[in-house]
DNA sequence: GAAGAATTACTCGGATACTGCGTGTCCGAGTGTAACGGG
DNA sequence: CCCGTTACACTCGGACACGCAGTATCCGAGTAATTCTTC
């Protein structure tokens, strides 16, 4: 059980376009350069995000992605939802109401819910909680705090000086 | 991005070796038929929780699986470790180092830990956290506040009694 | 020289193949039990 | 009747197929800039 590596992608060229600043929109061959990413795919991941409110989509010969809105209003969780989906990770299949253990339980035993289903969906919920508090604009902020030059590699990298 | 199905699986049948009590192995057709699932997938799953310490396996005509120490000393992030692999849910492909962006970075940027990987690293800290800080025994307490009879079901269900 | 239409080049968007992991199944090695024969 | 031997039935353990989701790719619809023609 792992994430797919469209998260990864996404986070990474959200963050970029911030840093290339302006308006404009950006096509994604030029962002897939970026990080020497397959553009197609990538393009997939993006698509996903603009379903998602995250990113806007503008096309034609000067079309691109570019930001909806600014990255302190987008947490970690929109994006991995974004491209994940919202499904749990614990998929409780209700097995306790099968075979011989379910059917000998009469109807009333399962009034409340499974207790291995509340014993993982606490720990989905703390993992949610945590992305939640983490906003792309902090995580930005790290990476300037490493980094101070970022903003400026990005921009350099991405032909826009 | 998902748990398997082996992780409920593996649960509901430590919970059932535990109301089962007694120190007799437990072929793994019984437990498989209490709550019908296939016997050769549970026994696959099964011989992860040996490998990880969790249960022990007897061979032989008598032969099954039997806990292997109480379900207090037993967390459910053991178990997830145990049949999903202990790998980070986040992989980092450390894309960053990649492409016009990553070449045009000196080495000396990428002395410090990405902050992508930080950020869902964070989460998945918690998420640890919060499987670790359950007990099976916790959860075996709250199906018991749910059906008291639990235990009593599960013996009469695999003619123990 | 300016305006308008046709052309072109470039973009996103979705439909189409491929790959790897989760899922499921099968058969062999090993062991305890039970039956059997001999003392 | 008791003990040793043999055959057996049942178990775990690992090796072998299958299916689906993640991964990767390609081509068409659409748009803005550009070029060319005409006034």
């Amino acid at each position: 059980m792992r994430t797919g590596k469209g998260v990864e992608w996404a986070v990474h060229t959200l963050l970029n376009l911030a840093w290339l600043g302006g308006g404009e929109p950006v096509p994604t061959a030029q962002l897939a350069a970026g990080h020497e990413l397959s553009p197609s795919y990538l393009n997939k991941q993006l698509q996903l995000l603009v379903k998602a409110g995250l990113l806007e989509s503008a096309p034609g010969a000067t079309g691109g992605f570019r930001l909806a809105r600014p990255l302190d209003t987008m947490s970690m969780l929109d994006v991995v939802l974004a491209i994940e989906g919202d499904e749990p990770l614990f998929r409780c299949s209700e097995i306790r109401q099968c075979g011989t253990i379910g059917q000998r339980c009469p109807d009333g035993d399962f009034t409340r819910p499974c207790s291995v289903k509340i014993a993982m969906g606490r720990a989905e919920v703390a993992w949610r909680k945590a992305l939640a508090e983490q906003s792309l604009a902090d995580v930005q902020a790290r990476s300037e705090t490493y980094v101070p030059a970022m903003a400026k590699r990005v921009r350099q990298a991405l032909g826009r000086d």
